[in-house]
RNA sequence: GCCUUGGUGGCGGAAUUGGUAUACGCGCUAGUCUUAGGAACUAGUUCUCGCAAGGGAUUGGGAGUUCGAGUCUCCCCCAAGGCACCA
């Protein structure tokens, strides 16, 4: 009888259903392995969306055979923008092209054989499921947390709704590509912030193990920042410091901004400081600012523009000056111009920010347009650790004013160096500053006695100002040098020669500029001592203070520290955290999704709907086309809209929002436990019985919406005490995307789509689930191979005719088989827990060529399988391939289940090989295998080894250095 | 620009702690069978020199540590994904 795929998997889904399977949960171990459940798009599957679903199948049927009880559940996540366009086009209601669709999946999904659990099935706009979206909506509102706000939000003209931040890619509508718009709108929005903290500590903590990148995308998007927020007060007359004695300064009431920052130990480097246009300060000191009218242009001209514009192009960067006032930066009661610019963000922080351009790379930029000062307040602070000038430790530090001086030849294109070759370090001119002179003296001095050249034809300070701490080689100890850099042209070759005892310990040496780089590390001088020449960059590293006032000479941390201290004391500031991570905006303008159970009323405000009123059903509706003012289609259906206060009884109005597609799907991994439980979200022992999710595969374009969200959902939950974990999912793995076979993504556009259905009618669902497996890393993106699957099948056709060669009577203990056998169960087992697929297969693959070679092509007729080997060979392959595993299983004679089994255990004593082949190096190089046995000795090997033909080539003649034997492996002759 | 993950044959990709690089599969080449095409089977297949025996080179590039480096250290290049004026 011949492999027909066709037949017997059919089957075997109908048996498996019938007997109920999967359905054993009385088990003492349990495990639950979750997909992301899909969107039942129009189009149906394509081949990339089973990959996930045939992983943790694959782990759900190795778990069973370990004799654990599995949830594997299936279900929809259904309301979405696709149905309701659909249904404006077609004029259905969308939940009739939902059903239709659910079908068309469900269909496909049974003939890859899975183990869902069909009585679990969920989909999110059922009513009976939506009721606790809308239950767990009510108790956010209850607590606080979800509130009514009318900021900008973004806008997409084309779908006609809001959208969150998590919404947008690179500021377009993640669904159309259309240019978002920021509009004035009433939002309902879930205070996600709040829990900010906790969702990204949470991450390092060990209930959580995921996948580095996309735990790294969440920490990203969360965005934490600690920093000090603090106030400026506002000078309108041109304030300047003499005015403005007072210390510390007072702040006139409210006459103040506040201020945030992560840098404040460059606080003294601030020249001016800038407002975001939406900053209400705007329109407060509106009769202060003499040029209101300038300012006002460009508060429209950058209202005017796109998000996409405002960030994404990083467009030079614009700003207007606020004539007539100034702020006062506390630290030394200096004024500074204040200007209004789009480059700083309105919903970030305080809106407002200190510009220190010496130290921050838009603020110079914006500096150096508008020729704003550029003032040094960190200077970089070098330490040697290496070499010869590498601080010496227990020696005191010797603190001193130095220059470094590059000197230029009068008319070739090279430099002086010194040599110091006692010390085995090499230099410029360098030298320190005495007492009372001035650093460009000290420069000109140093050229003059160290080089002997006296026509100096010009002198340029190059850089700011750095500190350097290295050992003084010639003076013996440890030298903190506060260095500046100056280039001197040479203009003729005037010459005294030096002094001895200036140039005793060096000699000079004249280096080509392209030669430069190799003769003495002049890297840091380039990275550090040109910061502030010609005005390339900005500083933006941590460093020493300068020109700092009483905090000169501090680090910057500890700077950081005691000007937030001070600011505390002073009651003009403290420390902040901030988070790039905004409230989660949670309504649509929309039809098909959850209504918000939201009753307005005009006493009362906005009020819940009580918990016995839920669900809030959709109501049916003549037209879904949305509205495009903001209002959902909802509101035009006045019956239900208009009813009665819950609160007081009186006229209200019914919330006509609806919830975005993610509110569903941020919490029905725990439905699934408890499908039908009418009284409660979930039943609390069951909850404790499978919760946490063991195992959630699904794709990395996840990571920072339903993950995020879910994590948020899911921990609100675990604080009002209806679950008990608090993370939703223990191990997290991302499927990689299958691209078409040309290389580009599977899409209709292309014309490159693989419908699953014909690989299976081809050849058959095991073929094809072992080919995704097999294809390579789980996580990694890999092109679609037709011919791969025929790869597979040729694998299965093997087992499948290897069964012909069971026979007890005829068989012999082989060691060599079970050996193999033996490391395969072990390598399997191993690889499906850590998903390796791809090996597991490929040494299924080596065992069964192995019984090929040994028993079907035996020269001897009388070679025969045990049939617990078979047995064994069929139990491993049977996750992955598990219609041909059980068919086969049956046909030897069983009559129960393979999935009842035990998953077989590698046995020590035939995981060594009695023989191994050692490989005989001579100077790293294989030069000979030996075949010796496991056990062989150092002593016996080397004797084997030299006298190989091959290896005299090598080592006849020569001295034999050294042998180094690894047991096992290999033995090493170096000569 | 920043972060993350990677870079190994014609292709997808293997390679415990540093210890035989290229397992397994695809493709390709030759042969057997076949009216033919295909399928199946057998043998070969990193590159290079060589009739062969055999030699040499090789894991993005360069340096280093080591008896020995795909694996460890430093520098550089490239690709994919994420974030992006967050002060």
């Amino acid at each position: 009888m011949s492999y027909n795929p066709k037949e017997i998997e059919k089957k075997w889904q109908e048996r498996w259903e019938s007997a109920g399977l999967y359905k054993d949960y009385s088990r003492a171990k349990k495990f639950y392995a979750l997909d992301m459940f899909p969107y039942p798009s129009g189009a149906g599957l394509h081949v990339g969306h089973p990959k996930g679903y045939i992983a943790t199948d694959v782990v759900s049927r190795f778990k069973m055979l370990q004799g654990y009880s599995v949830l594997h559940p299936m279900g929809w996540d259904a309301f979405g923008l696709p149905a309701e366009n659909y249904a404006i086009k077609n004029k259905v209601h969308p939940s009739v092209a939902t059903e239709k669709n659910i079908a068309t999946f469900k269909k496909q999904l049974e003939a890859f054989g899975f183990t869902y659990d069909w009585d679990r099935e969920i989909d999110t706009t059922d009513p009976a499921y939506y009721k606790w979206t809308q239950w767990i909506f009510l108790k956010m509102f209850e607590k606080g947390l979800a509130y009514e706000s009318n900021e900008p939000v973004n806008w997409c003209p084309s779908c006609k709704t809001v959208l969150s931040n998590e919404d947008l890619e690179n500021g377009l509508c993640e669904r159309c590509g259309t240019q978002v718009v920021q509009k004035r709108l009433r939002q309902w929005v879930l205070r996600m912030t709040d829990y900010a903290e906790r969702l990204l500590a949470d991450l390092d903590s060990p209930e959580i193990n995921w996948e580095e990148s996309i735990k790294e995308q969440q920490r990203n998007w969360i965005g934490r920042s600690e920093g000090t927020q603090f106030k400026m007060s506002v000078a309108t007359n041109g304030g300047s410091t003499s005015i403005m004695e007072v210390e510390p300064p007072t702040l006139a009431e409210g006459n103040y901004i506040e201020f945030y920052t992560t840098r404040l130990d460059t606080v003294f480097g601030m020249t001016y400081a800038v407002v975001a246009p939406e900053h209400p300060i705007l329109e407060k000191l509106k009769s202060q600012i003499t040029n209101y009218k300038e300012v006002e242009d460009y508060l429209i001209a950058s209202q005017n523009k796109t998000i996409l514009e405002r960030t994404e192009l990083q467009k030079e960067k614009t700003g207007v000056k606020l004539e007539g006032i100034e702020v006062v930066n506390p630290f030394n009661n200096e004024a500074v111009p204040l200007f209004v610019a789009d480059y700083v963000l309105g919903g970030y922080g305080t809106g407002a920010v200190m510009a220190v351009p010496a130290h921050d790379e838009r603020d110079f930029e914006f500096a150096k347009k508008y020729d704003l000062p550029i003032v040094q307040s960190i200077a970089p602070l070098l330490l040697e650790t290496q070499g010869n000038a590498a601080v010496r430790e227990g020696l005191d530090f010797d603190r001193r004013k130095t220059v470094v001086v590059i000197v230029k030849h009068w008319f070739e294109n090279k430099y002086f160096c010194l040599d110091w070759q006692k010390f085995g370090w090499k230099s410029f001119v360098i030298g320190g500053v005495e007492d009372g002179e001035m650093n460009e003296d000290a420069a000109i001095r140093e050229v003059k006695e160290e080089t002997g050249y006296q026509d100096i034809k010009s002198i340029t300070k190059i850089g700011g100002n750095v500190h350097n701490c290295f050992f003084a080689a010639h003076k013996g100890l440890n030298r903190y040098a506060d260095t500046e850099c100056y280039l001197v042209e040479l203009g003729s070759d005037q010459f005294i020669e030096p002094d001895f005892e200036e140039v005793k310990n060096h000699i000079g040496v004249w280096i080509e500029e392209e030669k430069l780089g190799d003769y003495l590390s002049i890297d840091l001088h380039k990275k550090y001592h040109s910061i502030f020449s010609g005005g390339e960059s900005a500083y933006v590293e941590d460093g020493v203070l300068v020109n700092s006032g009483v905090y000169t000479d501090l680090k910057s941390a500890e700077a950081r520290e005691k000007m937030t201290v001070w600011l505390e004391e002073n009651r003009l500031g403290q420390k902040k955290v901030n988070f790039k991570m905004r409230d989660w905006i949670f309504s649509r303008q929309r039809y098909w999704g959850e209504p918000i159970p939201i009753v307005h009323c005009e006493k009362c405000g906005a009020v819940g709907v009580p918990e016995e009123q839920l669900p809030v059903r959709l109501p049916e509706v003549e037209n879904y086309e949305p509205t495009g003012t903001g209002e959902s289609p909802l509101a035009t259906i006045a019956d239900w809209v208009n009813t009665t206060c819950p609160k007081c009884g009186g006229p209200a109005k019914r919330e006509t929002n609806t919830m975005p597609q993610w509110a569903g799907s941020s919490w029905y991994y725990l439905r699934y436990i408890d499908p039908k439980n009418d009284e409660r979200l979930i039943d609390q022992q069951l909850e404790k019985d499978w919760m946490p999710v063991d195992l959630y595969v699904g794709g990395a374009e996840h990571a920072t919406r339903h993950l995020l969200y879910a994590r948020f959902w899911h921990k609100f939950l675990f604080d009002l005490g209806v679950v008990t974990t608090s993370e939703p999912f223990k191990k997290l793995m991302h499927v990689g995307l299958i691209l078409a076979q040309d290389g580009r993504k599977m899409s209709k556009r292309w014309n490159n789509v693989i419908n699953p259905d014909e690989v299976i009618e081809q050849f058959g669902a095991d073929s094809m689930r072992l080919y995704e497996m097999f294809m390579g890393p789980f996580s990694q993106s890999i092109a679609w191979s037709t011919n791969g699957v025929v790869g597979t099948r040729k694998f299965l056709e093997k087992v499948w005719k290897l069964q012909t060669k069971v026979n007890n009577q005829y068989s012999t203990d082989n060691k060599k088989i079970q050996t193999l056998l033996h490391k395969t169960i072990k390598k399997v087992t191993g690889d499906i827990e850590n998903f390796r697929f791809n090996t597991a297969i490929s040494q299924l693959m080596i065992l069964v060529n192995a019984f090929e070679k040994e028993y079907a092509k035996s020269a001897t007729t009388k070679a025969h399988m045990r049939k617990e080997d078979y047995e064994k060979l069929l139990l491993i392959l049977s996750p992955f391939a598990p219609h041909i595993a059980e068919e086969l299983w049956q046909q030897l004679g069983h009559e129960q289940s393979i999935f009842l089994e035990k998953w077989p255990v590698a046995e020590n004593q035939y995981l060594k090989d009695e023989e191994i082949e050692m490989v005989v190096q001579v100077n790293g190089k294989v030069r000979e295998r030996l075949i010796v046995a496991i056990d062989v000795t150092e002593d016996e090997v080397k004797e084997t080894a030299l006298e190989s033909e091959k290896v005299k080539v090598f080592t006849e003649g020569k001295e034999i250095k050294k042998v180094i034997f690894v047991p096992e492996k290999l033995i090493n002759i170096v000569i």
